[in-house]
DNA sequence: GATCCTCGAGTTCT
DNA sequence: CTCGAGGATC
């Protein structure tokens, strides 16, 4: 009962019934969901389940509703909750939170400059020792101020314009990373200190949010940044406290009542020990060679992180340095930003152009203001099809974000709404074929829009030819699209039995084509007469007829007459076949102009060997997922070798995957593999795996 | 009829 | 890499 007191006021009768019990039981489940919190959203390793965790907190809110005089304002319950803001109410930073210089210069130079100028500043000659700085991620989210005062979390405010910002208290709250009381050990904690830091979303956070929105048929959100921002500006937190949102810190404000230590290194380890999340990329570096070497590391690990970041910051490690550097105007002397060429951009669609492929389908591009996003100079988009337009609602003259992440095609990612101009202008998709005039057939139930001139369509007769020639089917070293236009544009071939009829004196009268090229050109083309029955297969490029069917239907017919004389039944018969797949293959060996092509190919001399021999070997009955870069062989090669030793190579993973073969900077692929728990292997492993029946030391392989 | 698994086809830039 | 659609399976 006496302890009871020192819990409660004397002058409310409910809290002198409050049993010593009950607050002292509140007080264990506050630092129990504290810690649990602590090591779930800053260490990233929990030692509880959620539903222990979850039996904690809801043992904890029913005490507070017995118990309200039991509520403290650190206590975990009262990171949700509160009335929605009319608005937010404004916030003047003491201490003005900076913008950092960003170092214009991309390549190394940068960290050089900045390092030669603080020498100068510095009054210091080549013979000093180097500078110390502290390397750091520049995170792509929100600046934040959180004001402790002693200890426990009172307010969070927006940077603003720097003076001012907006109290977003109850956000901040609802910030599962954010402490609500600091961990000072047995110290007493810092009288008043404001800790600066970023708020901001991951990308798996992000990508499961939108799913949800969608799901809602809510709006989505463009990236993790904007999602981030947008979370953070609700009015009813309620919304906030739903949103995934992450934290970093990396500075202080204001302080009293608090030693600070010599460095700023020291200063994030101590904030570390308080209990805030602080990325651990940082770096204790001397000179500008050892910042070139941590921003060159941090490009490499940018697209494998679980965050976006848009650059590395550098600054003077000591404090008493900081002091000596200054400011001019409003930036430090003693930092800088060094970005990363953006991997998204602003820019316009001038034009929506429309592509015939192979099949004859309809491609809609956008023809972009060049734009220098993800490190190259990106002038085109494609808009897959007309319900893809619909659905972002491009249309040309629109203002659209463009991206180029760790996949490397530049995507449209939105339309910024706010900005399209009166005159913008919808997309129609013709009505008849850009290229050859032929009607535009696109069938109910489909998505997308075909040319009906088939052959006839130049474009489609030249990307047949290109097909032709992959390397992935005849495999003509040298024949590319260039020189396919021409031939086709001057009609010196028609079909693929043509090409073999051209003599080196034909293709030197071609742009481009000296007699060193000519003479290659033959040398491929007569090299290509040899190859395989799968690949002479997918070569015709019938419709629905990809590699993995071309090689099905090789090992299954076994030769090329057996194939054209198969009937429906014969070819549904084969597993993988189905109805759709047997009409194309039969309509296109019972067209008369085909059965003379490939007889045509046959007399110029293509040929392969009659009985195409199933491969087996080690990984017989495998199934492989390929993802990332290798460190000595292409993906072909290895898929090739998977292939050779008679395992398979799907595109996606699944259960029926065996392995997954990762090599640097993989994609989604091999997150997925984790959540299947499917072993990864990497390309020494694989080798070993095909190696090691035959060969004694396979160790050997480069 | 729904759902999962694969395959095919198209895509950008250097 | 991603989408759409064919094929297989329940």
């Amino acid at each position: 009962m006496i302890q009871g007191m020192l819990f409660s006021s004397p002058s409310e009768p409910s809290g002198a019934s409050a049993p010593t019990a009950a607050g002292e039981r509140a007080a264990t489940l506050r630092s129990a969901i504290a810690a649990h919190d602590h090591r779930y959203y800053v260490l990233d390793a929990p030692t509880v389940s959620d539903a222990e965790y979850d039996a904690l907190y809801r043992e904890l809110q029913q005490l507070e509703a017995q118990h309200p005089e039991l509520i403290t304002p650190d206590s975990p319950t009262q990171r949700v909750g509160g009335r929605p803001l009319p608005e937010f109410p404004a916030v003047r930073h003491t201490v003005p939170m900076l913008s950092i210089r960003t170092e214009t210069d991309t390549e190394a130079s940068g960290a050089r400059t900045f390092d030669a100028r603080v020498r100068r500043e510095l009054g210091l000659t080549e013979s000093d020792p180097p500078i110390a700085y502290l390397a750091e991620l520049k995170f792509d989210g929100l600046a934040v101020s959180l004001r402790y005062e002693a200890g426990v979390l009172v307010q969070g405010a927006t940077r603003g314009d720097g003076e001012t910002g907006e109290d977003i208290t109850q956000n901040i709250r609802t910030v599962r990373a954010i402490p609500l009381r600091l961990n000072s050990g047995d110290a007493p904690p810092p009288a008043m200190i404001e800790i600066r830091g970023e708020v901001y979303m991951r990308r798996a956070d992000f990508e499961r949010l939108n799913d949800r929105q969608r799901a809602a048929g809510e709006k989505t959100f463009v990236n993790p940044r904007n999602s981030a921002a947008g979370s953070l500006r609700q009015l009813d937190s309620n919304i906030t406290a739903k949103r995934p949102l992450s934290f970093f810190a990396y500075g202080l404000g204001e302080v009293t009542g608090w030693k600070l230590p010599e460095t700023h290194g020291e200063v994030l380890d101590a904030l570390e020990r308080f209990g805030l999340p602080v990325d651990k990329h940082r770096r204790r570096v001397l000179g500008a060679e050892e910042l070139i070497a941590f921003h060159q590391k941090i490009a490499e690990l940018r697209d494998a992180l679980p965050f976006d970041i848009d650059g590395v910051v550098y600054k003077a490690d000591s404090l008493a340095l900081q002091q000596r550097l200054g400011f001019v105007t409003r930036e430090p002397r003693w930092a800088v930003a060094h970005k990363y060429p953006a991997q998204e951009q602003f820019t316009t669609v001038q034009h929506i152009d429309v592509q015939v492929g192979r099949t004859g389908r309809l491609t809609p591009v956008a023809k972009l203001a060049p734009v220098f996003v993800g490190g190259v100079t990106v002038t085109n988009a494609t808009l897959h099809n007309e319900d893809e337009i619909r659905r972002k609602d491009v249309r040309i003259g629109d203002t659209v974000i463009v991206r180029r992440a760790g996949d490397v095609i530049p995507e449209i990612v939105a339309v910024v709404a706010e900005r399209r101009p009166e005159d913008a202008c919808a997309f129609e998709m013709p009505r008849q074929c850009p290229v050859c005039g032929s009607a535009v057939i696109r069938e109910e139930g489909e998505v997308d829009a075909y040319c009906s001139g088939e052959l006839f369509c130049p474009s489609q007769r030249k990307q047949a030819l290109l097909h032709f020639a992959g390397r992935r089917a005849m495999d003509i070293e040298g024949l590319g699209d260039k020189i396919i236009e021409q031939l086709v544009d001057k009609a010196m071939v028609q079909s693929a039995a043509d090409l073999y009829r051209l003599t080196q004196n034909d293709f030197a009268g071609l742009d481009r084509m000296a007699e060193k090229s000519a003479a290659n050109l033959c040398a491929a083309l007569e090299k290509s007469k040899t190859t395989t029955l799968d690949r002479f297969i997918f070569a015709l490029g019938v419709r629905h007829v990809g590699e993995a069917t071309a090689r099905d239907l090789a090992r299954h017919f076994g030769s090329l007459e057996a194939l054209m004389n198969a009937d429906h039944d014969a070819l549904t018969g084969i597993s993988e076949i189905g109805g759709v797949m047997a009409e194309s293959i039969l309509s296109f060996f019972s067209e008369p102009r085909n059965r003379n092509v490939i007889a045509a190919l046959r007399t110029a001399g293509i040929h392969w060997p009659e009985v195409a021999a199933a491969a087996t070997g080690p990984l017989t009955g495998l199934t492989f997922v390929l993802t990332g870069t290798l460190p000595t062989m292409s993906r072909d090669e290895a898929d090739r070798r998977i292939v050779d030793a008679g395992g398979k190579v799907t595109g996606s993973v699944s259960k029926k995957t065996s392995y997954v073969l990762a090599g640097d900077a993989p994609g989604s692929t091999l997150a997925k593999a984790q959540a299947l728990r499917i072993p990864v292997l990497d390309e020494a492993a694989l080798l070993h795996m095909i190696e090691q029946p035959v060969s004694k030391n396979a160790q050997a392989t480069s």
